[in-house]
DNA sequence: GTAAAATACTACAAACAAGTAGCATTTAAT
DNA sequence: ATTAAATGCTACTTGTTTGTAGTATTTTAC
């Protein structure tokens, strides 16, 4: 398992929207409370809503909002717009024949985490996720 | 959980010279029964002698071979020492506060799911790690 | 209709990871 | 002794990811 930064940046965002789900929030708005480069954070904005996730929102009073319901957003499906599926479900020595036509040496070891890793991204939705302790992030 | 690329190398090469556990390996043997470009490979091979996993021969017949016994290493340890502790224990949403004085909206979605990393990790030695179907990794 | 506040696009820059090259050193075979 | 085969060191190159900048476009307030 393979999280880029801008994976975890994504999270940031879409757990941090989740708060509010029907809010409209702003690139600047996002940048004061949650800590990625401004200009970064816009980017990764506009990709986001290229996914489906979010949708944008141009002019004046713009900004981003959940294009669909937060309960149908896995954590899987970001990284896997983010980083790829690949990043999740390699091989952990890296070999790209590995769970296709025969497995690696480590296969069977691995198995089971690999397996319980998938399975918390696959069922875990931004619903799911609840803010605990603070609530600055 | 963030994996390098030269993580996995080194779980290839220790991987598979624990098939043979007391067996001298020269850089050219690897290379020709790993997939890791020769160069890379060699200066990894010093590392690895470096951190105590292995120990380097010098000279015409030398080699490399383990420097202690293959069951009190660890997948845990050999990450560890290539990639640092971090990459393993990072917060899932990159925050460096989390963990310490307190935890993101995801901690406890993925506490789980990283014991269950950190465990097998620090559970499998390389002792552990049986070959499985194919012999040629 | 003009200015302000937002997103969109595209190119560039910096930082980091991965890979390569040259030469030095060590040791054994001859 | 000389040569061959191995590792050790250090610098360089390449590729990828992360971060920045400039300018264009869209929409609302006035």
């Amino acid at each position: 398992m393979n999280l880029s930064k801008t994976s975890k940046y994504a999270f940031r965002i879409l757990v941090h929207m989740a708060k509010d789900e029907k809010a409209l929030y702003s690139a600047q708005q996002l940048h004061q409370n949650i800590d990625v480069p401004e200009r970064y954070l816009r980017r990764l904005l506009t990709d986001l809503s290229k996914s489906g996730f979010i949708k944008s929102i141009q002019g004046r009073q713009g900004g981003f909002i959940f294009a669909r319901d937060i309960s149908t957003i896995t954590l899987l499906q970001i990284v896997e717009s983010v980083d790829g599926l690949d990043s999740i479900n390699e091989c952990i020595l890296g070999y790209d024949s590995c769970a296709f036509d025969y497995s690696c040496p480590m296969h069977d070891v691995w198995a089971e985490t690999k397996m319980k890793i998938i399975d918390t991204l696959t069922k875990t939705s931004l619903k799911d996720i609840h803010n605990n302790r603070l609530e600055d992030f």
